[in-house]
DNA sequence: TTACTTTCTGACCACCGGTCAGTAAGTAGA
DNA sequence: TCTACTTACTGACCGGTGGTCAGAAAGTAA
């Protein structure tokens, strides 16, 4: 039916602009000093409408942290479906993880902000289970990528994907949040830039992983790998 | 003057019967779904004399985050003052942060749950430089232990101390924080528990930053440390 | 025009962080 | 022991907030 499906449409449409007002008051003063009256008055319109779209204003944080992830998951694609070795692709993905730190930092900083609120934050919220999944295909990214290195010569053969993954997940997550809370900190007292510190840490890991007799790709050098490498150059990637 | 003395020693201690109190409801139920009044009932005093002891509740908050602060380094210091090699040492202090957070899961939670609410997370605030001190003390343990590995040659000679223990800080960290998220779902979906991981990751850090010799002290070898492993063995490292 | 559904809202509530005037207890000097 | 003063504490209160609900408004169908 025509009508049911504009119903459908405006509805989803009241939906973003509520989720819209939300992250911009959200964002510029910070979740527990920003009131729902606040968020309606910025979507134009009344506090108990809100409370049709979202149960609660846990629910509404939950919906940005979805566009969050959503964002995130595309960059990650796009390090994937590079035509490179392993190592590589996994550098660009941690590449890609401070990119949309950069880009989005309050995107970046909403997905860590969770509070362990037990009544909220379980399985059987569907809105949380939605986002434990979202995670999860992140995490098989990262899972693939090392196999693929494994595959082809460039990471080490005794290195657990499964494992590794998980490790890296939460140590570049951890590593970047540490980064964006004292990054004027950095700055004044240690005389290192964010930028730089990410780098010479994704240095660091590829010395964990590397095969040391490199990847059997003769153009392709994982030691030397920046952001304008753009990939491409390691033609030996087993093509499924 | 015995008066005066006994009454700064009266106020510590009630002071401590607040952090005990909130200590126990913000542990149980989260600190946003604890009420000053609860905290108030346990400590058997009124609301309005918490007031006297700490500005805010978020203050409160930071009182507790400080002893969290206070038993780490503790632990980081038993780690530092083995008789072993830099590496190997660095293994400890990895090993130490996780027995922390098994010991004390709720201290080692609190110090990653600031909000930056910049009106109150600031370096004006005594409270939070304390805090911020601390923690570079913490820091300047990982960096002396790295040079020490550096110099007793355990440690690849173009690895830069102070780079390196910000991004293992911001590694470990986040990393064990992850895992504390997530430590069932671990378990259930991936059939790891979070020791295992936590030694893992460790021997992939390892990996990164030992010198390819190994430590030229015969009887250290760090690829083979474990938590039961404490240490010793190692006589090649300098007194100073 | 009427009967019905969907969408929205003003007014309200319970509760919480934080304040303040005022009380009780302790101290010091006479 | 009485008095003046300081310190430690509290009950009662306030403004603001998340969340609710009865009912208004708008849209739809006949």
């Amino acid at each position: 039916m025509g009508i049911a499906d504009r119903r459908e449409r405006e509805k989803l449409q009241r939906r973003n602009t509520i989720v819209d007002a939300a992250e911009k008051i959200f964002f510029s003063k910070g979740i527990s000093n920003t009131t729902m009256d606040e968020i309606a008055e910025e979507a134009e319109l009344s506090k108990a409408t809100i409370y049709l779209y979202f149960k609660s204003k846990e629910e509404l944080y939950c919906a940005i942290i979805q566009r969050a992830m959503d964002i995130l998951k595309n960059y990650f694609k796009e390090a994937i479906d590079l035509n490179a070795c392993g190592l590589e692709r996994l550098y660009h993905i941690a590449q890609k993880l401070y990119q949309f730190y950069k880009d989005y930092p309050n995107y970046f900083e909403s997905m860590f902000h969770r509070e362990k609120n037990p009544e909220y934050f379980s399985y059987e919220n569907p809105m949380i289970k939605d986002l434990m999944e979202q995670g999860e295909e992140m995490y098989m990214m990262g899972v693939q990528i090392i196999k693929d290195g494994i595959e082809d010569g460039s990471i080490r053969s005794d290195v657990d994907p499964y494992k590794t993954a998980l490790a890296l997940d939460g140590m570049l997550g951890g590593f970047i949040r540490t980064i964006s809370l004292e990054e004027d900190h950095l700055m004044k007292y240690h005389n290192i830039s964010a930028a730089e510190l990410i780098h010479y840490s994704m240095e660091l890991i590829g010395h964990a992983l590397k095969n040391k007799d490199g990847c059997p790709g003769k153009k392709c050098n994982p030691d030397k790998i920046n952001a304008k490498n753009k990939g491409g150059k390691c033609k030996n990637r087993k093509e499924k």
